[in-house]
DNA sequence: CGTTTTTGACCCGCGC
DNA sequence: GCGCGGGTCAAAAACG
């Protein structure tokens, strides 16, 4: 079920789609930093590794401006709230994190399973928004996935929480250097 | 046959 | 209360 970027597509934000971006340096390493940071300093887009922009609050502000609903920002936030309200009085919000690509295709390969749960037709949008959990049992992160109807060709992805186990593509991708960084201590 | 997708029903908060 | 928008459930279908 992999699908890869066509090759007219471009500028590809994802170069080597097709050989596995690993989520881990996407989303969930600048959840904390980001929660942490005040919002003003959010403005300036984050550059990430391989090319994308990200900033949550640009992204919300952006997708509420042309009218497509909220993104993540909505109903569940509201219900997490007073879920971690009345639940011990701990304010447990997820971390939450949004950024955009440009690519033929809504599924981007981030090394994570995921199972669609749902999909709504956004107002104001052509384009649906698809719902995803992570299949990971003890790992309950979500994300959306939905194409600008405005844009057609970017596709906005919105993770929620934080993986609570390792991603097995980037520890396979990993292992075989893990190997020689273990051989050239024994040796050195 | 186990897993994932599809899709309408359902739920929930909010504004009127 | 009611309708709307958004998120989730779950049964059936599709997939491999």
């Amino acid at each position: 079920m992999e699908q890869y970027l066509e090759a007219g597509d471009l500028p590809p934000l994802f170069p080597d789609h097709n050989y596995f971006s690993p989520s881990p340096l996407l989303p969930s390493d600048f959840f904390h930093q980001e929660a942490a940071l005040p919002p003003s300093s959010l403005t300036p887009p984050l550059l990430l590794p391989n090319g994308i922009s990200a900033s949550l609050m640009e992204e919300r502000e952006k997708l509420r401006e042309e009218g497509e609903g909220n993104v993540i920002n909505g109903v569940g936030e509201r219900r997490e709230k007073r879920k971690a309200v009345s639940g011990r009085g701990k304010k447990v919000s997820r971390p939450r994190f949004a950024f955009q690509t440009r690519s033929a295709n809504d599924i981007l390969d981030d090394g994570y399973r995921w199972r669609k749960y749902g999909q709504k037709a956004v107002k104001n949008s052509i384009h649906p928004r698809s719902y995803y959990r992570c299949t990971h049992h003890t790992c309950n992160v979500k994300k959306q996935v939905q194409r600008l109807s405005k844009d057609t060709s970017i596709v906005v992805t919105t993770y929620e929480g934080v993986h609570n186990h390792p991603c097995e593509k980037l520890m396979e991708a990993l292992s075989p250097l893990l190997k020689q960084i273990q051989f050239l201590t024994t040796r050195f």
